[in-house]
DNA sequence: TAAATTTTGTACCACTCGGTACGAATCTAA
DNA sequence: TTAGATTCGTACCGAGTGGTACAAAATTTA
């Protein structure tokens, strides 16, 4: 399925698939956070040994920041969707439906990446939890500046905060990843975002 | 200041305070979370060595269980005390106007001790994180608990829902400390919580 | 004083951590 | 076939982990 490129890189070629490597390290790091994983977990899960994921990913802070860009394009897409809906109620409705959609998926775990990866993180570690900081912060930015669309379009209130009301949306999903790392249905998660609606202008 | 018992006990007498050693030992956690936290870091912050940390308190699991108590009846009591109130309404002012004060408080972490310290363990310390989930449930089901009260006392509407608005506001809550860690300030906590509160009936 | 009891500090245990050196294996280019 | 390049697997590194054995020290009871 793979066009081959104009010429095969020189020497021995990879025994595994970088994406699909990837992939799994994503799992194992969703479902044990940052510190929780180690590497003997990574190249468990890989199929790798230690080596050729260093070759291939760098270290361990390295292969994470692999992991992030790569759960953004993929389980977390929903958000930049969302973005994309024609009005703020939408944009807001499909933030939190697919939040809820995500975190009560039986096929991953329950629960955030960016939320759960690295909140217990110890001082050492300081660099990781920047980094989601950093990302969260600038999904948060992401839906800021489409409510101040909104807005302008009328389409939200002239007396309505689009800064308020983002990092209030904001807060809704990570309370909801805490709930459903706590055993919260699907059912459940949707009557608290129902509830969290009623706060929303007009 | 301290009133002697009947008799003394036999043996060498301890040579920390046990209630001091114990609040040490919580500001460790807090700032680190419970996997973040090595005995190191601990029996150097408590001043004492190893063992003796052994012979008072048990393990390390053994150890944050008593943490997680002092944590509770010191600065999370205003959970206990905000269920006090007259009013449903009043209760949950006080439940997010707490938690911010508590979550922006310069001389303590910014986060919550049960939210922060073990989303992020491996599957190695379920019973840690177990621990936590029963604890934040509890703190959940004594806010429905109240909620229905009000309900009875005509306090929130007919229609209204105790256990919906008690998953609620605990999401908010937990939600708040997400953004707490991320560097929120205490001024932009309370807008939120300002806005979570338009969801409440009434 | 002497025995019994408890805590203290040192020094250690087996184990795991993240990370790497190095030679054998497998490919392309000449 | 040979030389060069790259990956693979093993085997290892020093440091740190949670936890403990043991003897010296400090106290009460007899």
């Amino acid at each position: 399925m793979k066009v081959k490129k104009s010429i095969a890189p020189m020497g021995r070629p990879r025994a595994f698939d970088v994406d699909e490597a990837l992939d799994r390290a994503l799992q194992v790091f969703w479902r044990k956070g940052y510190q929780g994983t180690s590497l003997s977990d990574l190249t468990r899960a890989m199929g790798i040994n230690r080596p050729s994921l260093y070759a291939a990913f760098g270290d361990k802070q390295s292969l994470f920041r692999k992991v992030l860009d790569r759960y953004a394009d993929g389980p977390a897409a929903y958000v930049r969707e969302a973005l994309n809906k024609p009005t703020a109620r939408a944009v807001v409705e499909r933030l939190l439906g697919g939040a809820i959609d995500l975190l009560s998926d039986p096929r991953t775990p329950q629960g955030c990446l960016t939320v759960q990866g690295a909140l217990s993180c110890g001082e050492a570690i300081d660099a990781v939890r920047q980094e989601l900081n950093t990302r969260r912060a600038a999904g948060e930015a992401a839906i800021r500046e489409r409510f101040e669309r909104a807005k302008a379009e009328g389409d939200l209130p002239k007396d309505a905060n689009p800064g308020d009301l983002a990092r209030y949306v904001a807060t809704v999903m990570h309370g909801l990843s805490v709930q459903a790392a706590g055993g919260a249905s699907r059912a459940e998660l949707r009557r608290i975002a129902r509830t969290a609606l009623r706060a929303w202008p007009q």
